[in-house]
DNA sequence: TCTGGGGTCCTAGGACCC
DNA sequence: TCTGGGGTCCTAGGACCC
C-alpha cells in the first residue's frame, strides 16, 4: 500500500499560518519576480483565477476581488514544509520527500497494525493540522500511480473530505471513472488533447487501453501510467527515491542585467546552489552546462550556453565556479540586455564509486565543502559564500508582496498580544 | 516604466564510428 | 562498381509537474 500526502494549495496555505486575519479570505501566491500566480486558495479558486497566468494581466481582475497578493517566501515554505514532513513521517518508517509539499509513504507489514485506511488517513490531517495549521490530503492506492489519484479525489472531488482509497476494484472503478484524463499523473494538456480525439475523457476509459499499444503509440510513459492505473505496479519504491539525473538552478532577475559582473554574481550563486544539491544526493558532475539569455518576449532574442567537462567528476563548489568564470567572457556579450541565467549539472555520477584519472590530480575538498555546508545549513545559507557570488543586490529578484520571514529572522518572529 | 517561473526527464533525428 | 547494418553519442525541443 502506498500513500501520498500534500497540502491543499500549499504557498497559499503556508501565508495563512502565522496570519490569521487572512485565513477567510482569497489568497494567491505569486512565482519569482511576482511573475505568474503559482498557488491559489480554496476561495480564490471559486472566483476563477487561473494558474500559471502573468500577473500584470490579471492585476485589475485580484484587486476588483479584493484578493490578497503573496510574493513567494520561500524561507518560510521551507521550514513550514520540513515540520510538516516530519509530522506525516511519524504515520510511517518508509517516507519520500517528492517535492516541498508531497511526501509519499509505502506501508509494507502494516495490515496487523492499521485495519481502517480512512481513519488512519484521517489521523495524519489531523495531526498536521494541530501542530502546522496546514491543511493537507491523503490519497491510498496499490500504486503509486493510484495513491495520486486517490489523494486527488480526496482533495477536488466531492464527498471525500480529505482521504481516499482506492484499495478494491470497486474504489478503482469509482475514482477513475469522475476523474478527467488530464488529471491523472503524467498526462498533461498535450497528451490530453490527442486523448481526447481518441475519444478517451476520463482516468477509466485511459486505464481501459491497451497498455502496449499506447506505448507504441506515444512513450514509455504513458505505457507504465496505464499499467499503474491498473493496479500493476511499475514504478517501483526505488524509482521514485531515484537520486536525480540532472540538476539545475537558474533564475530571471528582479531587473535587467547589463553588466559582467552582475552576471558573474548570479551565476555563481546558482554554481553554489547546483554543488550543494549534487552533495546533497551524492552525486558528482561530469559536465555542466552554463547559460544567459535575453528575454524571450522582446525583440533580438539572445541565448547561449557552454558546456564544460571535467576530467575528474566533482561536486566541489570552488571547482564548479572556477569552470563558469572561465566561459562568463565569451557568454557575456556588451549591449544585451540579460533576463535570466542558469547552471546545469548534467552527466551525473555516484560519489559512492568515483572514476578518477590517472594524469590528473584530484582538487576536490570534501573536508572543506562538508564544513562549508554545516555552517551554512547551521547559521542560513549564504553566510559563507565564495568571494566572487559577491552581492545580490544588482540582480535580486523582485518580491512587493513578501509576509515577514516569522521563522528564520528575529525582528519577523510573531507576537501574541495578551489583554 | 513596464511587466511573462523553475525543474526534470524523454524522444527524435542527425552525426559519426566500426 | 556500388551498396549495406547497427550502435552510441549529441542536441534541440517537447512534455510534464508543481
Amino acid at each position: 500500500m502506498f500513500a501520498l500526502v500534500d497540502a491543499v494549495s500549499f504557498y497559499a496555505s503556508a501565508e495563512k499560518v502565522f496570519d490569521p486575519a487572512i485565513r477567510n479570505k482569497p489568497v494567491v501566491v505569486l512565482t519569482n519576480n511576482d511573475g505568474c500566480i503559482c498557488a491559489v486558495c480554496p476561495i480564490a479558486r471559486k472566483l476563477n483565477i487561473p494558474k500559471f497566468q502573468p500577473y500584470f494581466k490579471v492585476k485589475g481582475y485580484l484587486a476588483k476581488h479584493n484578493v490578497v497578493i503573496r510574493s513567494s517566501n520561500y524561507e518560510l515554505y521551507a521550514d513550514l514544509s520540513e515540520k510538516m514532513m516530519n509530522i506525516v513521517g511519524r504515520y510511517c518508517d518508509n517516507q519520500y520527500v517528492y517535492s516541498i509539499d508531497e511526501s509519499f509513504l509505502q506501508f509494507t507489514g502494516f495490515k496487523r497494525l492499521v485495519d481502517d485506511w480512512h481513519e488512519y488517513g484521517h489521523n495524519i490531517r489531523l495531526a498536521v493540522w494541530r501542530e502546522a495549521k496546514l491543511p493537507v490530503g491523503v490519497g491510498f492506492g496499490t500504486t503509486p500511480t493510484l495513491a495520486k489519484a486517490a489523494n486527488h479525489a480526496a482533495k477536488k472531488l466531492s464527498g471525500y473530505n480529505g482521504v481516499a482509497i482506492i484499495d478494491n476494484e470497486a474504489s478503482r472503478q469509482e475514482i477513475l471513472t469522475k476523474m478527467k484524463v488530464t488529471d491523472v499523473w503524467g498526462i498533461g494538456t498535450r497528451l490530453g488533447k490527442k486523448l481526447q480525439l481518441m475519444g478517451i475523457h476520463t482516468a477509466l476509459d485511459l486505464a481501459n487501453c491497451n497498455a502496449r499499444d499506447m506505448g507504441r503509440l506515444f512513450s514509455i510513459v504513458i505505457e507504465r501510467t496505464i499499467s499503474e492505473l491498473n493496479g500493476i505496479q511499475c514504478l517501483s519504491w526505488d524509482d521514485i527515491k531515484q537520486v536525480k539525473k540532472e540538476i539545475f538552478s537558474s533564475r530571471s532577475f528582479g531587473k535587467r542585467i547589463t553588466h559582467i559582473e552582475s552576471l558573474q554574481s548570479a551565476l555563481a550563486a546558482h554554481c553554489n546552489i547546483v554543488a550543494r544539491k549534487l552533495r546533497r544526493q551524492k552525486s558528482l558532475t561530469k559536465r555542466i552546462v552554463i547559460f544567459a539569455s535575453s528575454s524571450p518576449h522582446e525583440n533580438n532574442y539572445y541565448k547561449k550556453f557552454f558546456m564544460h567537462d571535467f576530467a575528474v567528476a566533482t561536486s566541489d563548489t570552488c571547482i564548479i565556479t572556477k569552470a563558469m568564470n572561465y566561459i562568463l567572457p565569451s557568454l557575456f556579450q556588451p549591449g544585451v540586455r540579460f533576463y535570466r541565467c542558469g547552471v546545469g549539472a548534467i552527466e551525473l555520477e555516484t560519489a559512492q564509486f568515483m572514476q578518477m584519472d590517472m594524469f590528473n590530480i584530484n582538487k576536490d575538498k570534501p573536508e572543506l565543502m562538508a564544513c562549508f555546508d554545516k555552517i551554512n545549513n547551521r547559521f542560513g545559507q549564504g553566510t559563507l559564500k565564495l568571494a566572487c557570488e559577491k552581492s545580490a543586490v544588482s540582480w535580486q529578484m523582485k518580491r512587493y508582496f513578501l509576509s515577514p520571514q516569522f521563522t528564520s529572522r528575529w525582528r519577523d518572529i510573531p507576537k501574541i498580544y495578551c489583554k
